[in-house]
DNA sequence: CTGTTAGCGCGTTCAC
DNA sequence: GTGAACGCGCTAACAG
């Protein structure tokens, strides 16, 4: 029913140690007798036996993704991106040759299944791992990753980082892209004080993820050193935590305002909870940016488009996501000291001006 | 160094037989002992050997999800949507039973790599294929896919087409879900025209897709029925094809303007190159929708905060997602016929309007 | 309900 | 440069 090596072998009349040989390229062959197999292979339509061939190697090809949202541009990015470097571009005829299987994983942002994918990608022996996006703060869950990362690793599985911090146990096993959130979140404010801005509402990412703990604690700064937040100052008040979503970014907004009607800006802990709040400051009858600037975090691709513009804060995505992809297919040395910050660019557009006077 | 089933067959002193039974719960085993080997199991850490298991059963827990553009949402929600129903939520612990391993595959929009992962995913022998978004239309490439998903569907491999339309030679070897793009783009530019636009203009996608052919037939078929469009009529002069992104929309508006300055609405072949038209209408000057009204398609979720926010076409993306996922699992039976048609509904908003008199 | 016996299809030593 | 033989770790009959 189905062709084997076997089959193949019987074809082009020789052993199937040598048809192993032709297709995995690794030892010599005589030109000759590659030519006959080859052709053996196309008239067969034979295709790899991909378990058989990794229980035999005790290695695969599979090269697993996980994000914590794909329907989430921030993510789809860069794990495109990442697949990119990792798919290779095919042969153009579709018959797959070396390539790994890059796959991306949607953990949907539940610590069980970020486990559960990891436990599934460790069964199928996978090449790498590519962990994208915040981590989840929680001490077991952390413990619990950390554990199986290390197995993996040990089991002979690269593991890579995308934006995400490395673990506190930083074992050198990994090499990690981190955002500089905190770096880009700082700027970001700074920029809207600049501007004149006092009052400043922030809406923040879930509580327990470093995403949103670097970003915060980024904006915290530049309240405190422009003296905006000592002791009962506004940024834990004016600061409401929900979702990465659009959703989130209206409601938190509504309540913020409810809270401080006399705040000037708002802050959104990303691109799309900033759409949420731009459509929660019209609603209650402000403009933007006239009796309120908005601003996010991420830069993707619609916020450009947002009217006005939406001033954020740009991450390569693309190219972090490439690099990821190249540092799992080990095409790139990993960086010194097994750890890259990436800088993050202040995007100063239509939707931050100075506040009105009075 | 590796544990195997052996191991944990020695520890829990039963045969490796009833590990496996254990482990794919398919067979009756006593409690007492499925309680021994599950304790083995776990003071072991042991994780099944997935290429082995796969080579013995001749079938393996991979279901792939392929997309053209993993950074589009539209992909993303599609995609993420279908692993929900694939890669079950985890029973908690993280230790993972009897779960498939869902995974995305990034094509790019490019034929060839289409083919290559389908090849890979054979190469696994995975479970089911499910494919996303429109087909391309070159015919070589047509009957090179149904010959490849035919030697798919041979092998066991369950396919699964999610808003694709059912291949021509409709074998009934797959379930399609196919989105109703011709009614929706119909009924779009039913509206406009009702809403009184007699010059409309019309961003289309990349000509050798389904999706994009489908929708601009239903454009021209409401042309044609307001006799808006007959021989030489404007549908073919006013529309301009490339590729669905934003700068296409940006620059095939601008193209279009500088045609025929008499337009008073462009629709565009989705929601992403609207936003792309909104920009391009803006830079001339023109207000959204007093002097252009701007339309897009499928709803995607910052569709509604555009400002004005945008008239589209609401596809269901997720529940249609969801659904190729459950069938991909056999977990829902496939619609009579093998195909089902999925409506698509006018989302009528700020975007469009009267045209201005005179 | 449980143990025993064979392979699944391929990569990899070894010889030649 | 090529062939022969073995075993990777597991599942699927078949007994009992």
């Amino acid at each position: 029913m189905t062709v084997t090596l076997a089959d193949v072998a019987a074809r082009a009349r020789v052993s199937p140690a040598t048809v192993s040989r032709v297709l995995n390229g690794n030892y010599p062959v005589a030109a000759s007798t590659r030519e006959r197999v080859l052709r053996a292979v196309d008239d067969l339509d034979y295709v790899l036996n991909g378990p058989a061939s990794s229980l035999a190697a005790a290695t695969s090809d599979l090269v697993g993704i996980l994000v914590n949202d794909i329907a989430d541009p921030f993510f789809g990015i860069m794990a495109g991106a990442a697949q990119t470097q990792i798919g290779g571009p095919g042969d153009g005829s579709g018959r797959a040759g070396g390539e790994k299987l890059a796959v991306i994983c949607n953990t949907g942002g539940s610590p069980e299944r970020e486990l559960t994918y990891l436990t599934l990608l460790q069964r199928q022996r996978a090449a790498a791992v590519v962990l994208t996006g915040g981590a989840i703060e929680d001490p077991d869950h952390q413990a619990a990753m950390a554990a199986k990362l290390a197995k993996l690793a040990d089991a002979g599985t690269r593991i890579v980082f995308c934006g995400r911090p490395p673990l506190p146990e930083g074992d050198a096993l990994v090499a990690a892209l981190a955002f500089d959130n905190r770096g880009g979140g700082r700027r970001l404010t700074e920029h809207l004080i600049s501007l004149g801005h006092r009052r400043i509402g922030y809406v923040a990412g879930p509580p327990e993820r470093t995403t949103t703990r670097h970003r915060l604690e980024g904006h915290r700064e530049a309240l405190r050193d422009a003296g905006l937040d000592g002791e009962g100052g506004d940024g834990e008040r004016l600061t409401v935590h929900g979702p990465y979503d659009r959703r989130s970014g209206y409601e938190a907004t509504l309540d913020i305002l409810r809270r401080e009607p006399g705040i000037t800006a708002v802050v959104a802990a990303n691109d799309t909870v900033a759409l949420g709040a731009c459509a929660a400051v019209r609603d209650q009858g402000l403009r933007i940016p006239q009796d309120i600037s908005v601003a996010g975090f991420d830069d993707l691709p619609f916020s450009v488009d947002a009217v006005p513009a939406l001033t954020t804060v740009r991450l390569p995505l693309f190219e972090a996501g490439a690099r990821a992809g190249r540092l799992a297919m080990g095409k790139e040395n990993p960086p010194p000291g097994g750890i890259a910050t990436i800088a993050a660019e202040l995007m100063i557009r239509g939707s931050t001006a100075p506040p009105r006077v009075g």
